[in-house]
Order: structure tokens, then C-alpha cells, then sequence
DNA sequence: GTAGTTATTGCAAGAACTTGCAATAAGGGT
DNA sequence: ACCCTTATTGCAAGTTCTTGCAATAACTAC
């Protein structure tokens, strides 16, 4: 678990605080090595602190979101799904059989800059999700 | 409402039926223009199908994005959000102030292309929803 | 070390969403 | 017009997610 505690001067020095309870959050995420969603991570964070309460893993995922410490992205039913943060990528999930697979973000840095200029808005960044047909689903 | 029992024989000819629960949910789509989630929708249904319950507007809206006649975004909170079906667009949520703005499919199509070449997936087409700052919250 | 400030948590209640199953009713055939 | 098949709904119960507020505990300053 230890760590995760290297986030918790980033966190300090922003006017927040480190708790039991992040830690053992950002530990679940950091050895899942893929997306989980919120009631997955409730259960295995239970594991490591019994104490711990839903709307406390919920308020965590949010936060950590917000401070760039998780990323979140949308499962194939409109749900929040959270992973570790790390380079920025996102996702194509087969429709069919539900398997997914990283796109760079560097394909789509031209994409992003096209947006901005077009729209007016700025720090477009979010993480998205592809829905498509894996190779193996299209041949069957 | 007449209007959308124009969607009826699309159904039959498929061999799904058409209820007055689908004909109301559509209604309701076609005359908000814009996003709805599904409580508003549910609200908006039972004022002219009193009868109509809530299990019955999710299983309903989740049919009609199933064989094209809606389309789901995500809401900044990740949640869907439910709109009729109309030509291809994607959208930009403000993560600040929630407003959001429509980008035309087109900007969107060499990406698309490029993702079928770079990943071997095939009909790539989702509905995707970025997220960003809007000009009126970046200068504030 | 200790005390004070306030970010963060737990609790409890509520809202939003899902699921299984029996009852209903849409549409095809006669 | 009526019956039959079965897609679809409503019901009821369960799960997931949200919110307000009082209690707790992390950090700062002394």
C-alpha cells in the first residue's frame, strides 16, 4: 500500500488532505491495472479497511478525478468506470463481445486542436470510448 | 402525437411491436430537441400515460437506442442522457458549467477512418461526448 | 507535543436504476 | 371478428448512486 502515498504531498501542497481511506483507493487502483467500476473498487477497498463507506468511495473516484489522480471513462452502459491515471489513451469496446483495446492519444491530438478552434471551448481532454466491432466479431 | 406512430411499421417489419409506452417516450423525444435524462423523460411520459412506470421508460429507452430510433450521450456525470435520433453529431460538455454545444459528425470522419486502419475494428461509430471549458467559464 | 482549524468521513435517508416473473395486449393467422 | 402466440409491461424487491449534516481526524502553527 505504501505505495500510493507518494500522491500525498501533490495533495498537501493543493490544500487537501491524505486519508486512510484515498490511499487504499488509489492502492485498488494502481494494482488493477484496468478500468473498475465504483462497486468493484467499494468491495475491494473494504477488504483493506473494513470501515470504509460507499458514499466515501463514491466522493473519493470524484475527487481523484478532479485532481488528476484517476481517470474516468464510460462503460458500455452510460456508467462511470475508474482507472490510475497514466498517459493519456482511450478506448474501442467491440459491441458485439464487449473486449476493448487502447487507442494512443496521439491520434487524436489533431482532432483535439480542431475542436478548440472550431467551438470556442478549451482544455478539451476528456477520455473517450469507442464503441465499434472487434476483428474476431466482424469474421463471425 | 401522432407524429411518431410514423415509427410503427420500422418496428413491426422487425418483428417488434409497437405500445403506446414507445409511442409516448418517442413523442416526448421528438418535441424536447434536445437531451433529456431519463427521470425527465419518465416525468414528461406519465403526463400523458399516467400508467406508464419507470423500469418500463429504461427498458424503452434503451430499445429504441438499440434499433436507431434514439441516441444516448453522457451527461458530465456520466450518466445517459436520451435524445430521437437525428443526423450523426457529437457533443462538448462544459466541465464547469454543464452548458453544451453540438459538433458536426464531419469534423470527426478522417479520425474515424483512420481508428477502422489503426485498430483492425470495424463500423466504429459512436456518439461521443467531450469534455472541456466553455469560453464564457475560461474567461472567469 | 498540543491545540485549533476545517477538510473529510460516516450515517441515514432518499433518489435513480435494475432484475425476475407473472399478467397483459399487439399483431399475425384464420 | 376472433383466437393464439409471444413481445412487452407492471409489479415488487433489490442494487447502485446521491445528499445533508454532525462527528471525526489530518494537518498547521505554536
Amino acid at each position: 500500500m505504501s505505495c500510493a502515498s507518494e500522491y500525498a504531498p501533490q495533495l498537501r501542497s493543493r490544500g487537501f488532505r491524505m486519508t486512510s481511506q484515498r490511499l487504499v483507493i488509489l492502492h485498488v487502483l494502481q494494482h488493477a491495472g484496468t478500468h473498475l467500476a465504483p462497486r468493484e473498487i467499494y468491495k475491494q477497498a473494504r477488504r483493506e479497511l473494513p470501515g470504509i463507506t460507499e458514499p466515501t468511495v463514491y466522493r473519493t473516484l470524484e475527487f481523484l478525478t478532479e485532481n488528476g489522480l484517476a481517470r474516468p471513462s464510460h462503460s458500455s452502459h452510460g456508467h462511470f468506470t475508474y482507472q490510475i491515471a497514466r498517459e493519456d489513451h482511450h478506448h474501442i469496446v467491440c459491441r458485439a463481445c464487449g473486449g476493448q483495446i487502447e487507442v494512443a492519444h496521439g491520434l487524436l491530438e489533431n482532432l483535439y486542436q480542431t475542436l478548440e478552434k472550431a467551438s470556442g471551448y478549451r482544455k478539451i481532454g476528456s477520455h473517450l470510448t469507442f464503441l465499434g466491432v472487434c476483428p474476431k466479431c466482424a469474421s463471425a
